[in-house]
This record gives structure tokens, sequence and C-alpha cells, in this order.
DNA sequence: AAGACAAGCAACCGCAGCGGA
DNA sequence: CTCCGCTGCGGTTGCTTGTCT
């Protein structure tokens, strides 16, 4: 398995950087077999050389079935700024909110789209919309 | 064609909350 | 009650890709 792990380094015997297919197959395939938790005893079971912190973000935002992927529509932007309105910076609630997207997506969706001061208008109306609702 | 810069995104880090021993 | 390990969350970093000059 040597020398396939292209620029990932290793830390404290864990193995860092960029996930790769062979990490991925393993990964979903103990999800399949023991569903999402104990994401500690992952790197046990399977020997995937992964903390448990970086095994349930992998899946959490790459791996899930149900994940939509692809870009965010301008409908799911609308919900995504009512939601906003409403959690403010809770991005998981948010993000369980709307199914289909991660908090880690939803969140550089933001932080990109949104953030430096672009868009506020549209930010502001949508609080307002949500306010009126209350 | 090539270098500089910006945007997008995957992944890591530190911390807090929770539950079991 | 306290300690410790595990999980989840929000913030941040840095690599990759696209665009501009």
């Amino acid at each position: 398995m040597e020398g396939q792990y292209g620029w990932g380094t290793f830390e404290d015997g864990w193995r860092k950087g960029p996930w790769t297919p062979q990490e991925d197959k393993l990964l979903t395939e103990h999800v399949k077999l023991h569903g999402e938790g104990r994401w500690n005893c992952v790197s046990r079971l399977t020997g995937l050389k992964r903390s448990g912190k970086s095994c349930r973000l992998r899946w959490v935002n790459y791996l899930r079935p149900d994940l939509k992927r692809g870009k965010i529509t301008p409908h799911e932007e609308t919900i995504i700024l009512e939601l906003h309105a409403k959690w403010r910076i809770r991005w998981s609630t948010i993000a369980r909110s709307h199914p289909g997207r991660t908090d880690n997506e939803i969140k550089n969706y933001w932080r990109t789209h949104f953030k430096k001061g672009k868009m506020t208008k549209n930010i502001e109306r949508a609080r307002a919309n949500f306010l009126k609702q209350q």
C-alpha cells in the first residue's frame, strides 16, 4: 500500500491530507456494515490509518449517499438565506434542515458568496421575510 | 504563453458538550 | 462527583482550478 498516498503525511501514526479512492472505499464499506458513529473504531476495524475525526468528516462531507453534490441552485440559495436568517451561523442546524447539503458546503458557500459584503441586500431581505413570518 | 491573482473547496484544528466508568 | 474518551461543531488553512493581464 506504500507509495499511493499522494502528498499525505503521517503524524503520530495517523495519515493526514487528501483521501485516496481506496480509503474512501474502506470507509464506505465500514459504514455500510456498522452504520455511522463509533468513528474511533474505524481505524482498528478497517486498518485505515485515519483518526476518527477525519473519518467522520470525510463521510459527512463527501461519502454520504444522500448528498446532492454539484452547484447550489438559486432556489437552494434562497433556502440557505432564510435558514441563515433563522439560525445565523448554526451551520449544522442549517444543514440538517436542508437535506443533501453538508454544513461544510453551506459554510463554504456562505463565506465565498455572501460574507465579503456581497449580496448584503439579499441577506437583509431574507431576514426581513423570516421576521415577517414570525 | 506565462505569471499573478482570486475563488472554490476539501480537510484540519481547537474547543465544548455529553455520557460512561 | 470527577475524570476521560468520543463526537460534533464552527473557524481556519492551504491546495487546486479558473480568470485576468
